[in-house]
DNA sequence: AAAGATTGAATGCTCAATCTTC
DNA sequence: GAAGATTGAGCATTCAATCTTT
């Protein structure tokens, strides 16, 4: 205590901290996306520790209700929806697999390729406990207005829109 | 190429992906959290990737600004900031350290803290490279207009608020 | 050669336990 | 006993290399 405290919330992102300089455009732009990294973040862990009540990973969740929403999934095409690495996914379906709620299947027509599939077990599993979690996300956001979280979702829309174009030079 | 694709870009988030249904309240909130998750970790992505570039990840990048802006402290302070547990700030500091950017002091008045201290060499390293990556920032996000930007601001604070409020009652 | 998946090493982090100091 | 920091084990992930199939 005898040491400095100097605590300024929300001044720093939880990991990005630029600093602000509220006058300049430079600042608009940091600030915004300090308080996105600071607020998403907040949310990511809450969303984690519901999933990790049901001994989930995000990821593992993720893949799930893709399986339980769109059916057999090559893996390739899992990992892209989850932006992980090849190797990632292999893991991650390996992990599902030991916990009994997912398969792999062979893919007809190319063998280099595999399906990831969801067990009886899996599906039961999705079925049961997915819900609360829908429910949890919303309780998460019910602050805001129907109106407000639609205006808030087109404006996240936008900024997604200004990231991709401002990067497609990179990958061009 | 035999195998269904069946893209379906942003509907499902890099990592959480819940179903949509357009018509209940529950869509709108899933919509929201789904886009901001798809969002947020594309643009966390590009930031990441910046940062790499100077050979740093995000939380030594957030220390380093920390310490530039605010002067010596605390590990403890830069953890309960950055968000990390006490052995990840440890570690941090340690990396931190052996790339000379950053040393430990003792806190006098409490010989149990520690004090982070920029080296005059991390001085230099954040005054030489951290000026692009706000350049960088300010480019992401210019698709939008600065009210714009200013009104998203405001509702992801809002939001964030919400969050919250609803999450106050985990910890009381 | 290129694409899909797998393996193994390395990494940044968390968690639990420990040590020192208050 | 509680707080600040450190240590070591465990873990999900990335990266690079490899194998198979196209």
């Amino acid at each position: 205590m005898s040491c400095p405290e100097n605590f300024d919330p929300a001044f720093y992102a939880s990991r990005y901290a630029w600093s602000e300089s509220p006058d300049d455009p430079t600042g608009v732009a940091a600030k915004l996306l300090i308080r996105m990294a600071l607020v998403y973040r907040t949310i990511e862990r809450e969303l984690e520790a519901d999933i990790a009540r049901h001994g989930l990973t995000p990821s593992e969740f993720g893949t799930l209700d893709m399986l339980y929403h769109r059916g057999p999934m090559l893996l390739g095409d899992i990992q892209r929806r989850l932006v992980v690495s090849s190797g990632g996914i292999t893991f991650l379906v390996d992990r599902l697999a030991a916990k009994g709620l997912v398969e792999r299947k062979a893919c007809p027509g190319d063998r280099r390729a595999r399906f990831a599939v969801l067990t009886p077990e899996g599906e039961r599993f999705v079925e049961e406990r997915f819900p609360a979690h829908g429910r949890f996300v919303t309780e998460l956001v019910s602050g805001l207005s129907e109106e407000e979280q639609v205006e808030l979702t087109r404006l996240i829309g936008r900024l997604g829109r200004s990231v991709k174009e401002h990067t497609a030079q990179d990958e061009g």
